[in-house]
DNA sequence: CGCTTCTTTGAATTTCGTCAAAAGGCGTGG
DNA sequence: CCACGCCTTTTGACGAAATTCAAAGAAGCG
């Protein structure tokens, strides 16, 4: 357990939980913070553990997916450097409801629930903090439900793969390059269709030059025709 | 406006809302409440509206749903006795993020921003049920989610359905009735189907006597046997 | 009683998932 | 350095579930 060399306080700063909070308490959850090196690939919690903590990235990213009672799974999202995750939980079921993955080596940050409650008791904007949090992926959910129910697969993929480039999209000389690995699966199980499906529609695109991929890194060339395929109701 | 004679605390102490907070912030709730009689099928807010407050229904049924840039829209929940809507646009956007629609003649109580932010800076309390709230919901909209991308329109259905049941079942002695009225189009819009799929389903199970469908009223009558079609993986 | 709204049902069409198989990349170990 | 194996991606063919189109039947309300 390694803690203050690899965090200081100004790294909190950066993360919406923490925002607008005096130095003196991003100092204590600095202290508090459990920091941890976790190679790539590796289980950060698995869906239906108890001992719930409330987890942030620091370094590297995080993918959250949930299986139902049959195996299907989906991807719930991609966590990158100051985002938190694993959080709800702490709030209401104490078991996490979903599963956590390293897409690469990370860095990640985690409080007990007694000590993010001592924090947010001692300075209640971190609960503040935590309904914008959690109400802004209730929204984007709440999205994710009204394109699934109405929309098709190619429509569909553009919304994620906007999503991922706002939330994780770095310009480039080529283009947006989204700064998660993505396997064609993933962003199936973003969009909800299968990866055969998922692999048509991003082949199509990368023939009409609208992105390239590489590796599992994707870059977006032409946002704007993305943009017009993901609003486009006709056709 | 009306106020206390429609609003007496102990109204509030039932909502998840004001759960486990003492008589006197009961009372200061209740005072600065704005309540309001809504006839059946009336707008309470439109999407995109801003001058947002936070709502409960004391009474009746409000049905919430989001619609896309296109027309396409789905049914985000329905709120009952005792809930509350409309109230995370208050933390992050200022604008409703969908519209509600009374579905019979409501009581409905609501809280300006300031207000709300006035009693929960004096009772942190609120703050955590708002993040239970929200976080139970966001669980909700998740598995929506996996269920959407997943499962085919049955099991969707069944699942909508058993949701609605626990929402706001009241058993009888002929089943579980479902406490709101529900148009095909309404169950539609949940499952994330058209309003002929839900028909063709409903209909199927009506013939199986799985349910009964009176005037917009459902009741089940075989809860096991529909929750076995929501969990039952192979077909 | 007529109108509007909701529901049912049939038939044609289409999207998308499923099955199957091959090709491409990358790292490891010989 | 090459070969092997594993993982990922691509592509084709097929079939089934569900939407779409169309129209008629029910039911409540004024």
């Amino acid at each position: 357990m390694i803690r203050d060399a690899q965090m200081p306080p100004q790294t909190l700063a950066a993360m919406d939980l923490f925002r607008e909070l005096p130095p003196a308490a991003l100092e204590t959850a600095a202290t508090c913070a459990r920091v941890r090196r976790v190679p790539k690939d590796m289980c950060i919690f698995n869906q239906g553990d108890d001992n719930v903590r409330a987890h942030a990235v620091i370094e590297g990213s995080v993918r959250i997916t949930q299986s139902g009672s049959d195996g299907a799974q989906v991807v719930i999202r991609f966590i990158g450097p100051a985002e938190m995750f694993g959080t709800v939980a702490l709030f209401t079921d104490k078991r996490y409801p979903a599963d956590a993955i390293t897409l690469a080596e990370t860095t990640e940050a985690s409080w007990s629930e007694d000590e993010l409650m001592r924090l947010m008791a001692r300075y209640p904007q971190i609960a503040i903090n935590v309904i914008l949090i959690i109400g802004k992926r209730l929204q984007e959910a709440q999205d994710r439900v009204r394109e699934l129910a109405t929309q098709r697969a190619e429509r569909r993929v553009a919304h994620a793969l906007l999503r991922l480039a706002r939330q994780a999209g770095h310009s480039t000389v080529d283009g947006t390059v989204i700064g998660f690995p993505l396997r064609r699966r993933d962003l199936a199980d973003i969009a909800g269709t299968t990866l055969h499906t998922a692999s048509r529609i991003l082949t199509g695109w990368e023939k009409a030059r609208l992105l390239t991929s590489h590796n599992q890194h994707l870059t977006i060339r032409d946002t704007s025709e993305i943009l017009r395929i993901a609003e486009n109701a006709t056709d």
